[in-house]
DNA sequence: TTGTTAATTGGGAATGAATATCATTTTTAC
DNA sequence: GTAAAAATGATATTCATTCCCAATTAACAA
């Protein structure tokens, strides 16, 4: 499977086998992403990056995570009107549940909803590369204080 | 239905049972989404408005459109890192291909795929009020050229 | 190593979509 | 009609992102 196979590859091993330069501060931007489980915004991988080097450019930083995205080395979301957000496609692949009242985004998979997808993007003749399901709505913290 | 109850109401009733001032510029707006089936842009709008309403501003374009998405009368979508869409939500829901080569947006509705929705995320203890779903790759025209 | 060339970078300017401001105009409620 | 509230137009402002260019670093043949 897709996701097996890149499972145990770091993310600066994937950067280069896509042919990338691998410079002293794309490993320090690389290390912030593989170090977070979550969902960082350029902001934060600009913040936690200058901790490692403080010469880093926040100017680096964009090019670095849009060369990334481009080679496919990296998930990139905008949910709503946020901003991009990123992570490392390290884990599998999962949609996302977003709180519409604490801003709070949740991880989830479901294999049949991954299956179903695949059906329909070839029923309709759509070669699917990759897809995004976001659900908005209360999560159960705050559906529960809500009441 | 949700969306059934809807069908047959125009976007200005809606506003209007929302508790929106339908003022001139408005109709104006609402009226070219609700011409539209697809998708537009706020520039889209603008443009299109300008023509039956030379005075009407950018300006109360934005604040139109925010307004009906605030009452939650039009849906608003931004494609991967695209500027933000608008679409009546007169026609039932229904989600996305996005083709990454001409950039072209189309619909698709699938039964099975909006009730397995539902279900994962009342499993997930979540509660769902909106779910937009996107797949990206290659639409059926550039799947063809690009062998 | 060393030199040459190409790629990367830092910092600040530029871009562009979206929002805020405020004086003026339009709506609403009476 | 009139007064208060809401909406509007024009423009300024914000803020994430990208561009520009001189300086730095990487790649690599000799």
């Amino acid at each position: 499977m897709k996701n097996g196979a890149r499972k145990g590859k770091s993310l600066a091993q994937l950067c280069v086998e896509k042919g990338m330069t691998l410079t002293k501060k794309r490993k320090v931007i690389i290390n912030v992403i593989e170090k977070d489980p979550g969902h960082l915004n350029t902001e934060d991988v600009y913040n936690r990056a200058k901790m490692e080097d403080s010469s880093i450019s926040i100017a680096t930083v964009y090019r670095s995570l849009k060369l990334m995205r481009d080679y496919n080395v990296i998930d990139h979301h905008s949910f709503g009107q946020e901003h991009q957000h990123f992570e490392s496609p390290m884990k599998s692949h999962h949609d996302h549940f977003v709180c519409n009242e604490c801003g709070k985004i949740t991880e989830f998979t479901d294999n049949s909803l991954e299956k179903l997808k695949i059906n329909v993007a070839r029923s309709h003749d759509f070669e699917m590369h990759s897809h995004r399901l976001e659900i908005y709505g209360l999560c159960s913290d705050c559906s529960k204080t809500s009441q």
